[in-house]
DNA sequence: AATGGTGTCAACCGCGACCTG
DNA sequence: TCAGGTCGCGGTTGACACCAT
């Protein structure tokens, strides 16, 4: 079984360069050195990590407490596991996430929340430990930057009408002409015509991530987009009933009216999605200005997507009053 | 060149769930 | 049934790299 170390920052993958040298001993490891009968902690050095690789080559991994011990490596078992599933193994991905990775990130994480393994999961060779770093890295600054917690309505607003169509695009552009990307079982459940993977999670987060379920009378009746919980085929569907009863609503329903003939026709290319949603974002704004305040928050999210929406409809340079442009966002990343 | 601030990420910790005798 | 061992997850820490001053 051959195996390479990738060391971190040695580039793109299949580089053969050689390993770091050994770290310095971190505080307690050396008061640990005194004993060397103590099990070591801190960083791995290169001679463990290829006992635990010629180990696992051999024997498999699992029972990692007794793997330590009889690999003869002064570890713990848990200290083993996290060093082989983080950073050994051969399958584990190296590098920045792609945009598709980023959105696939934004997506799960608004649908479960801080289940990096869930996530992981859906990320073939990228880490829980990855993911987590990348979150609260990444992600948490932005929020910062943008004032406001990681978990608001706030920040999950400028995520999915600035952030996500941004990297939408850039994913778009990256494997424009490649073959369809199929998002993981249970993942999609929109029309399997739309192009992009990227596409597909920013739409499904857009209409998915319950915005306006927790807003003062939302309901599935009145929501500008379907909240997951309403129905699996919540992107399509519309509760006409109700929404006859409430002029307001109607007025919202017709935008979302919009984003569900988008996502029903199934775009063929993800500047006609995104030119075709725009107006229905555009449309949101001016209810909104006409009075039509479905909610006592809109006016918050106006302002975050006026930005958005001056540059995709109209084109001209954004307005001096505007939050966000896009180069904003884009300078976020 | 020196210093301080900040970002990144590998590794550790605590805890709960699960397994096994 | 129960106690001890093991595993896996999410949160946190700390070393180091990089950048601005």
């Amino acid at each position: 079984m051959e195996m390479v170390l990738q060391p971190r920052g040695s580039g793109a993958a299949g580089a053969s360069t050689p390993p770091p040298p050994p770290r310095k001993m971190v505080k307690r490891e050396a008061e640990d050195e005194e004993s060397a009968a103590e099990l070591r902690r801190g960083p791995w050095t290169v001679d463990e990590d290829l006992t635990l690789i010629n180990y696992i080559a051999e024997h498999g991994d699992g029972r990692w407490n007794s793997l330590a011990r009889a690999a003869g490596l002064k570890r713990t078992g848990k200290s083993c596991r996290l060093r082989w599933l983080n950073y050994l193994r051969p399958d584990v991905k190296r590098g920045d996430f792609t945009a598709d990775e980023q959105l696939l990130i934004l997506d799960l994480h608004s649908r479960w929340g801080n289940r990096w393994s869930k996530i992981a999961a859906q990320l073939p060779g990228r880490t829980d430990n990855e993911i987590k770093n990348y979150w609260r890295t990444r992600v948490q600054k932005h929020a910062r930057q943008l004032g406001c917690d990681v978990n608001s309505r706030r920040f999950k607003d400028a995520m999915a009408y600035l952030w996500m169509p941004r990297l939408a695009e850039r994913a778009s552009q990256s494997h424009h002409a490649a073959a369809p990307v199929v998002l993981p079982a249970g993942i999609n459940n929109t029309a399997p015509a739309l192009p992009c993977a990227a596409t597909a999670a920013a739409a499904n987060c857009l209409a998915e991530n319950n915005y306006y379920e927790h807003s003062p009378g939302a309901s599935g009746s009145n929501c500008v987009v379907p909240s997951s919980s309403s129905s699996d085929s919540s992107l399509t569907s519309t509760d006409s009933t109700a929404a006859a009863h409430d002029e307001k609503s109607v007025q919202l329903q017709n935008s979302n009216d919009c984003w569900a003939a988008t996502m029903q026709q199934g775009v063929e290319d993800h500047d006609e999605f995104w030119s075709a949603a725009a107006p229905a974002l555009q449309q949101l704004v001016i209810n909104n200005d006409a009075g039509h305040r479905q909610f006592q928050d809109m006016q918050d999210l106006t302002g975050w997507v006026q930005g958005f929406c001056d540059g995709i409809v109209s084109d001209a340079a954004a307005d001096e009053q505007s939050l966000w442009s896009l180069d904003d966002i884009w300078r976020m990343q």
